[in-house]
DNA sequence: GATGAATGAGCGTTCATTCAT
DNA sequence: CATGAATGAACGCTCATTCAT
């Protein structure tokens, strides 16, 4: 940080520079949430006003451009699950959380898809926000958990699923009804109640084992 | 049935016609499938083995020939529809039609990706087996409200959101612990059960209101 | 060879194909020659009257193309060193040899940047083109050392080498002094005479150590 | 000189200036070298330390670098050339000449390169060298021919063009069998020799007429 | 003067679609 | 009718060159 005097004027000296890069990933982001993650490059610089050699002088592939919009989005809904973890009611944090994020997701197809795609989940920038959200939810469950109001085989990855679940499934319907994603998290949200009848089975298989797989395809 | 002259040598141009359409259909099915909706045209007249021309004959577009397959898949999911109508526990053959259509969903990517996309439900011919489908499925579910399994508010979209839902987001989890689908199938199915204290909101929309809006865009 | 009727006329049914493939390999063949391996393939498209395509279904990589050209001319090579094994004159024989090779390779920039570069010796339907080159420089070196026109030391490679050598040596000056190529290989071919005062050391590499080497560097 | 003040603090600007240009030199120098003409001018900047821009504002055009470090290194052979002048020997003069140029250029690809290239030997500032290299090249061929050891006809092009002959055609093999290039360059010095039965034909162009080509092919 | 970010034409390659055979 | 060769726009990506800082 050079401590130079604090007028918000001062745009430092490269101020250009990060005005681009996040002019193309604005531009990215709304391209990828507008069209979803197949939009061509050519699209995006020209949404952002550049020139596709800025885009990939940061970006050295595409890929990476989207794992950097993706990372984006997980920060924000790192975010949604901290405030989630600050709310009086274990309930009500939970439900603000999962709300959150469906909000994020509903408006943008790139990172529906993104977070659909396994691949998107393996970048090293993003596995330390995995984490960091997986942390929460567990954090978030387990309150919830107290409260009567989650069973108790439930784990942190049921609710990445269940958001990924909900997102996509009402997006269908999102454009004629706005809202009813609301609809399906309810539904979500009482299923994941405690009940004596039935048992979640089988158990979800762990980050790691997910990766594994992954893995192990990759090297075909 | 055309009856030409019973000549054995002459195996009636149209029969083998008709087995290429098959051929293309079923080698587009399992491409589908496998590599997903991205596979190439000419991937599948391989598989067939017939030519290009062949397939672009019967389907102008590869949007038409995904849009068949999507249909017979329809097809069967109406089938197994019909045979969870046949059992006589409700909750049985509510949960035997989820189940079939998820089965079928999830070895099959390419059925999962048009599912998931607005544009296939409504080609003309799709039309009328998603209305069939969401008849039965109101059967279904009527009976499953009057024996205390769903809640009064569900319809029948919410089924095949419900499925598409559960489908995709076990989809990422499957390939590491086969059989999880049931897992979130249970939180879908035991959400729609009748509860005091929630309630499902908004309404779904109808289908009617979704084509509407996709008909507005496809204006713009 | 479908034994149809012997009319000239008969163009069969593909003809087009050949006949495209053909205009893509002269096209192609004069593209490398008049501006080098560097000539896009939308040049050569364009020269052969054809779309990129075409090329492409053809001839998976450009570097696919180069290897089809290359073959091209060593089949031409090879056809000229025939000739020189039939002339009656051992010393002639060889001298025709290598002012064939010499001619075919100064007006095709694209084939001496091809003999230089150590990949294109390398796909299999060239191997078996060098391979019987090789031969037929092993008989006529052979008869010309008997004749005593040349050293005993020397070995088929050499003579690959050496055309190299003077192809690319001569190109610079050729433009100015058409056929200065014959007062370089006037050169080489009294250097190869038995000679009392000089050895020829070291001794070549044989075609495996090349290889050897070659295949080493790939790994890396 | 600009003799400026004397502040042991001033490093004289002019002074970071003539560094950088050397250490671009260099840095261009070896890339060529490792990596043949076509490294990119980033490459090359990086290896120098300093920006592209440094790069571009001494050399307008990535040509021009090429050309002034071609130019050093026949600088360096320039000096080989002196070196065998002063030696009494006149055949070993002559052949240690040889040998450093092919030295020089067997471990420089970009060397080779620009060598064979006929643009870079045109750039003014290696007119200078290339006369006086030819220059002394005169007068090792006369000293030569006076010893016997070379043909009446051999003209100073010749050298150079041998040298690149042998420098390229070499440079293949010489990867699998280190020093081949001297198996080459007896075959070139014995050809040189005077010999009875064959007239070195036709007359090497001179640089002039080769040049008055370049300029007529430019004009087009 | 030095920097390196920005540019954009150009590259090799793919693939839905058309159409001569 | 069936075929598969031809098409060419579009893609992701590279790099010599320019220019604001």
């Amino acid at each position: 940080m050079p401590t130079t005097r604090d007028h918000p004027k001062e745009k430092t000296l490269r101020a250009d520079a990060q005005r681009n890069l996040e002019l193309v990933l604005k531009a990215a982001g709304e391209a990828f949430a507008e069209q979803g993650l197949e939009v061509g490059v050519a699209d995006i610089a020209r949404r952002a006003g550049v020139g596709t050699g800025t885009i990939f002088r940061r970006f050295p592939t595409k890929d990476d451009l989207i794992a950097a919009v993706f990372e984006r989005r997980l920060e924000e809904i790192v975010g949604a699950a901290r405030e989630g973890l600050e709310m009086e009611d274990a309930e009500q944090g939970l439900r603000h959380f999962l709300e959150s994020m469906l909000r994020l997701q509903l408006c943008d197809r790139g990172c529906m898809e993104a977070a659909s795609g396994a691949d998107y989940w393996q970048a090293p920038p993003i596995v330390r926000l995995r984490n960091e959200l997986l942390a929460i939810c567990e954090r978030l469950l387990e309150r919830a958990k107290r409260a009567g109001a989650v069973r108790e085989e439930a784990v942190p990855q049921d609710l990445v699923v269940i958001v990924n679940a909900v997102a996509h499934a009402a997006s269908l319907a999102e454009a004629a009804a706005p809202g009813v994603w609301r609809r399906y998290l309810t539904i979500a949200l009482d299923g994941l109640r405690p009940r004596s009848g039935t048992r979640l089975e089988p158990d979800a298989p762990t980050i790691e084992q997910i990766e594994a797989v992954k893995q192990r395809r990759a090297r075909r």
